[in-house]
DNA sequence: CAATAAATGCACTTCCATTGCATCATATAA
DNA sequence: TTATATGATGCAATGGAAGTGCATTTATTG
């Protein structure tokens, strides 16, 4: 608990009881969440609370949003491997279409692409979609 | 015209006045589109006409959908190189954070990802985002 | 303790995707 | 050719998610 709120200091994010709570939550999913997941495990706090928490956590380097085709954000702390600002680090996401979970494969890169001449990159998503391990056996 | 026609029925679509019309539109377009560009360019039509004029050209393998990280679903035809029916020749789509348009890249196809052991790949999808080639002198 | 700034909650808006149902057009069978 | 069925189109409405403005509460600092 100490921990997540020093944690949370070091990135400039004042630790309220909301946030650290929020953290904790996302801590301990292995999967991507969504606003909507937050929303469901704290009834008692507000959406937009839990909508600017993210919001603040992604702009202070705790969290990334991941787009994963399902047309809703998601989000996962940036630990165990992933430098999202460092352009070269970007991982890649799996989605589930069977448990429709989102997960990060922080070990797995995205490979360089290339880009017709006079076209500049700044960021890559990279989602593959199909069955994950979970699911695998049925 | 007739081209069009007859290409549509070989795809098992009806070839409406309106689906041409589209169709027609779509081809001219070098960019992908959102159902709100070909909304504005056919006034008279219904939206709901065109979602699903939409919906059954991407059932019948004539466009494909793409999500291009702007949280609004683009379709762009599936010509010229773009057989999206097989997994291996999935080509990635770039998005111009300048003047917002999305284009496929039809020759650049997506490198073959790894995935961790238990994991089963359906599809990829990658976007690029960054400066396109018309806003890149700015 | 007072003053200031940040965090939270409430209400509301907007945008896009999607669906149900009625109506219209077209193709096919009688 | 007409009746019938099937599919296409239009209208209205819904739902979900993102985002914003403002009031209120909570925390920080002097």
């Amino acid at each position: 608990m100490k921990e997540i709120e020093m944690f949370l200091e070091n990135k400039k994010v004042r630790p309220t009881a909301m946030r650290i709570l929020i953290y904790k939550y996302m801590a301990e999913k292995e999967i991507a969440v969504a606003l909507t997941d937050i929303e469901n495990a704290f009834t008692k706090a507000d959406r937009t609370t839990l909508y600017r928490t993210l919001k603040t956590f992604e702009e202070n380097g705790i969290v990334h949003q991941i787009d994963d085709g399902t047309g809703i954000s998601k989000y996962a702390l940036c630990e165990k491997g992933c430098n999202c600002e460092i352009e070269q680090d970007l991982h890649l996401h799996f989605h589930c279409s069977n448990c429709n979970e989102t997960v990060c494969l922080t070990e797995h890169k995205i490979p360089h692409i290339n880009l017709p001449e006079g076209y500049l990159a700044a960021d890559v998503n990279l989602v593959v979609k199909g069955i994950c391990e979970k699911c695998g056996g049925q």
